[in-house]
DNA sequence: GTCTATAAGGCGATAGAC
DNA sequence: GTCTATCGCCTTATAGAC
């Protein structure tokens, strides 16, 4: 028989990575403020002492929460634009690879955008690393577009990369959060059209 | 003198406008969370046993705040959009209603988005409300861009009401998200210009 | 409607023993 | 690294007196 205090513990990685990993998901399905620092330490199996021996807070554990989740992001999108040649797909790609991403987990929107309500503090450092996924991923979008245009100057001459990226951008952070509120894939659908629309 | 015990009590409105005035700023500006019942109490001036006389929980607070928001903004649309003639001016109308009310209140971005990610509870009555928010904004557009196509059928009979509609929603949608996080409001004044290009 | 007192529990964070 | 115990505070909500 089985020691009675035997607990279920995440086999695999360290304390540090047990913790960030079942922060991580409970941050982002049920939100930061609703998660308790005690239910992180019970799901990751760890000690509260071991806790508090890697992060100082729980604002120090969401902010390393939010600089993993902001790498992961861009080198998901960064992987699945190498998997395209032509400019034009590299260019919709990334919009492209939201549809899969959204549903795949349970119309949930963006950690970043979800993050904003619950740190009321504009100047705090968990709203910077929000402001900075976007702001690299308007960086990187201007530059598929700048590829783009020069690729085809006949057929997208007339484009101007800032403003084409700045549509896109804001097309793209309103098929997320449209899709979270309405419960429905479609403004991603509609997302993606739009921005097919944008280069037609 | 005054006596020590004089408190500052907003002199207009019967206690439950000034607890529901009271809490609509404070969940609006701080979040819901973070705003406690013991904080809306003090600053409405009532007394606790008043405050449970007139809402059961705090939730539902929070409900008659939303139901009261989302009657609200809704008028203010409608008030700005019965100001233009042109159905090409209405139809810009409710995209540059937003500008102002963004800038404002301080780039807060909307009640309703911001809700989200503080109900986990994706079938709570809070949720719907959003969710209805939006369901009544998309229907609104869309009567917009149908009075729009009927007006100038040579001009904006290419045109699909329906399709038009949504990717209005999703860049309104996007704007006010990107502004929120972004600290700008340049995707504010996108939005607008694509809109703009929507019907060019 | 007002006031104060308090229940009952969760929160983040710390301390001590092993 | 583990465990348990606890601090001080805040939360929502209730009760009783006026």
């Amino acid at each position: 028989m089985l020691p009675v205090s035997q607990k279920k513990i995440k086999p695999t990685g360290s304390a540090y990575d047990r913790i960030l990993f079942t922060a991580s998901d409970l941050f982002y399905q049920q939100g930061y403020r609703a998660t308790g620092i005690n239910e992180v330490i019970e799901k990751a199996g760890v000690a509260k002492a071991t806790f508090y021996s890697h992060f100082s807070t729980k604002d120090d554990l969401c902010l390393a929460y939010l600089k993993n989740r902001n790498g992961k992001e861009l080198a998901e999108i960064e992987d699945y634009i190498s998997t395209k040649a032509r400019p034009v797909d590299r260019f919709l790609a990334v919009i492209e690879s939201l549809e899969p991403w959204i549903i795949g987990n349970g119309m949930k929107g963006c950690g970043f955008l979800n993050m904003v309500p619950e740190v009321p503090d504009a100047g705090s450092p968990l709203r910077k690393e929000g402001e900075l996924h976007y702001a690299r991923l308007r960086t990187r979008v201007k530059e598929l577009a700048g590829e783009l245009i020069k690729s085809k100057p006949k057929r997208y001459g007339h484009l101007h990369a800032q403003t084409l990226a700045d549509d896109y951008m804001v097309v793209l952070t309103g098929a997320i959060a449209l899709a979270e509120i309405s419960h429905d894939i479609w403004p991603i659908k509609q997302g993606v059209e739009a921005v097919r629309r944008l280069i037609h």
